[in-house]
DNA sequence: CGATGAAACCGAAACGTTTCGGTAGGGGGA
DNA sequence: TCCCCCTACCGAAACGTTTCGGTTTCATCG
C-alpha cells in the first residue's frame, strides 16, 4: 500500500514550506513567480492532487453542490427536465472545479429531510431547489441552515435567489393561436397539484379563456405521467361533449393522450387538437408530431449554477430570467372541424 | 453567525469525553448502554449532525460514490438508462448513508481525466463504470488508483467487479421470432462503434442469421440517437432492396426509424417490421407500439450499488448477473408481406 | 550608513472527526 | 485480603489542508 502523497511530500521535494506550496498552487500572494513555477512543476511531476478531505475541512468549502430530486421513481425515467438541467449545471461546475451531489427524495418530506442533513453535515456549499411547491417548507429550512441556494422556476421567493424561464408567455401564445383558428372548447390536462408550474399553466389556460369570454373547458387533474395522459383521453374523449382542443401541462401527458386517442379511433388533429409543454425530443417523432412549448432545461441549469456559485462567493440575492419558452408549431393542431382554414 | 455546533459541544453538554460521543453514536464498544442513550439524546436535542468534512478526513472514507457519465449532451436527454440506473443506485445508497457524486465527461478522455482526479483527490470511496468500451483505459487507471469500482454491463473485466444483465438472450429470442414468422431479410441499425453493448447486439444479430444460414442484411452505423434512426430509415427504405425487418440497437433509433418510415409512406409493420431495444416508457405510446427487449436499469443500479458498497468494505471481486432482458411483444412486428400468418 | 518597508517565505494553529494507547474502578477468584 | 482482569471512559495524536502572524532578506531612501 503506497502511502498517499500529500502536500508535505511536495513541500519537501520542492524545498519550500507547506504554506508556500498552498499559496503557490492557489494563486495566493507572497510567492515569487520562480517559486510558483517550481512548485507547480514538482506537484505535476509527483502527480499530486490536493485532498478534498483535508481541503474541505480546513477551508470550510466542500466544492460540491447539492441537488435533491423530489420525484417518484417512475416519472424520473422519461423526464425531460433533469437530464438537460444536470447537463447545464455540470457544464459550469466542471470548469469551476465543483462537483454535483445528487440525492433523490421520493416524497417531499424525505426530500426536505435529506436537504436538512446535507446542510447540517456540511456536505455541500449550496443547493439547487427544483419542483418547488407553493409555501415550500424548504425555504425557511435553508434560511435556518444559512445554506446558499437557488430556486429554479420559482421566482421571488424572498428567501433565496432564483433563475426562471417564463413559461406563461409561450403558453399564452399557444392559447391565442388555438382561439384564433377557431377553437372555443378547450380542455386542460393539468399537472400534479401544488407544484408552482402546474398551477401556473392552469392559470394561463384559465385567464386566456376568460379574457376572450370563452367557457372554461373541463380540467383533468394529471400527474405529468404518460399514463395520466392516457386516462385523460379516456375521460375527455368518452365524455358527452368532446372538446375541440386539449392543452396538456406537459409533453408526456400529451403523448399519452395522442396514443390513447389513436387507439380510440379519434383523429388528431382532425377531430381534436392536442398540445404539450416542454419540448421533449421525442415529441417531434410521435404522430402527429406534437405542437408544444419549448423549454430550455440546459440554459436553466447553466444559469442556475452560475447564480449559485456567485451566491456562495457572497454575491447578492438575485432573480434572473432566461429567454422565454416559445411555441413550436408542429402538426397536432388544426382548426376545429367544419371550420377548416 | 451562530457557530456551528460540533462534537465537543455535545461532549461537554453530555459530560463525557469526545471519544465517548464518537463511540456511542457509531456503535463502538466501550460504552455503557446508559451512556450511549444519554449521548444520543443529547445529540438529538442539540440537533447535531456529524460533519462529513471532519469525519471523512479522519476516517479516510468520504461516504460518497462517483458516477462519471460519458455522453454527449444530446443523447443524455432522452436517455432511458441513466434516470433508472441512478434511481436504483440511490435506493441503496440512501439507507446506507452514502451520497452520489455525479460528473459528466463529454468525451471519453475527459471522462477518464475526471475519474482520475476523483480518485486522487479522494473525493469518493468508489465509482460506477458505465458505457464501458472494449479495452477501456479506465480499468488500469482504477487499478493504479486502488479505487474500488463496479463495471455495469461489462462482465469479466478482470480488474473490477461487475454487474450485468444478459442482453444477448432477449435479442436472440427476438431474432428467432422474426425468422420464425418468415423474415429472411433482416437489417441492423447499430449503435456507437466501440461500445461493448453496441458490439454485443451486432454480434447477436449476426450470429443468429448465420446459424440459420441467412444472408446478413445491411448494417447501418448509428449513434443511439433518434436522428440516427431517421437517417437509417432514409438509407434503408430508399435503397434498392428494402429489408422486411429492421432490428435497431436501441429504442430511440427505432422510434426515429418509425417516424421517418411513416413520413415516407412506408407502413409498419405491414411493409417492414421494426424492433427496438431498452424498453423505454414511450415505446408503448408510439404508433405502432414498439416491439422491443425490456432492460432493467433500476435493478442494475440497485445491484451495482450493493456490490460496490460490499467491495468498499473489503469484499471480494464478483461478477453478478441479474434477470435477463426479455422480449416485449407489441405491434411493430408482423410477418413479411405475402406471407401473412 | 542605518532605518524603513515590502516581498518572500516559514511555522504553527485550526478545522472536526476517528482511533488508539492508557487509566481508574470494581468484581471475582484464590 | 490481594491480585488480576475486564469494562467504561479519557486524552491525545493523526488526517491534509488553509490561514495567519511572524521572520528574514534586500532594496530604497533619508
Amino acid at each position: 500500500m503506497p502511502k498517499r502523497i500529500s502536500i508535505v511530500d511536495v513541500a519537501r521535494e520542492a524545498g519550500v514550506a507547506i504554506s508556500s506550496v498552498s499559496a503557490a498552487l492557489n494563486g495566493g500572494p507572497g510567492v515569487s513567480e520562480a517559486t510558483r513555477a517550481r512548485v507547480r512543476e514538482t506537484a505535476d511531476r509527483m502527480g499530486w492532487v490536493p485532498s478534498v478531505r483535508g481541503r474541505s475541512l480546513s477551508s470550510k468549502r466542500t466544492r460540491a453542490l447539492g441537488l435533491v430530486v423530489q420525484r417518484q421513481a417512475g416519472v424520473l425515467e422519461a423526464d425531460p427536465f433533469f437530464a438537460g438541467f444536470i447537463g447545464g449545471v455540470e457544464s459550469v461546475l466542471e470548469p469551476a472545479g465543483y462537483a454535483l451531489l445528487l440525492q433523490i427524495g421520493r416524497t417531499p418530506e424525505a426530500g426536505a429531510d435529506r436537504l436538512r442533513r446535507l446542510g447540517l453535515s456540511g456536505a455541500v456549499d449550496g443547493v439547487f431547489l427544483t419542483d418547488v411547491s407553493v409555501d415550500d417548507p424548504r425555504f425557511p429550512l435553508l434560511d435556518h441552515l444559512h445554506l446558499p441556494a437557488v430556486a429554479v422556476n420559482a421566482p421571488g421567493s424572498m428567501w433565496v435567489s432564483s433563475v426562471t424561464q417564463d413559461h406563461r408567455s409561450g403558453l399564452r401564445d399557444l392559447m391565442e393561436q388555438l382561439i384564433s383558428i377557431g377553437h372555443r372548447d378547450i380542455a386542460h390536462v393539468a399537472g400534479t397539484a401544488g407544484l408552482v408550474h402546474s398551477e401556473e399553466r392552469a392559470s394561463v389556460w384559465r385567464s386566456v379563456l376568460e379574457s376572450h369570454g370563452l367557457p372554461l373547458g373541463p380540467v383533468i387533474r394529471g400527474d405529468f405521467t404518460t399514463e395520466a395522459g392516457v386516462r385523460a383521453a379516456d375521460t375527455l374523449l368518452g365524455g358527452p361533449r368532446v372538446p375541440t382542443a386539449v392543452v396538456c401541462a406537459n409533453d408526456l401527458m400529451a403523448i399519452g393522450f395522442l396514443s390513447r386517442a389513436k387507439a380510440l379511433g379519434v383523429r388528431v388533429p382532425d377531430d381534436v387538437s392536442v398540445t404539450g409543454f416542454d419540448g421533449v425530443l421525442l415529441g417531434a417523432h410521435v404522430h402527429p408530431p406534437l405542437t408544444t412549448v419549448m423549454t430550455s432545461p440546459v440554459a436553466l441549469g447553466t444559469r442556475a449554477a452560475e447564480v449559485l456559485l456567485a451566491s456562495i462567493d457572497g454575491g447578492p440575492r438575485v432573480d434572473e430570467t432566461i429567454a422565454p419558452a416559445a411555441v413550436v408549431d408542429r402538426a397536432s393542431v388544426a382548426p376545429p372541424r367544419g371550420r377548416a382554414a
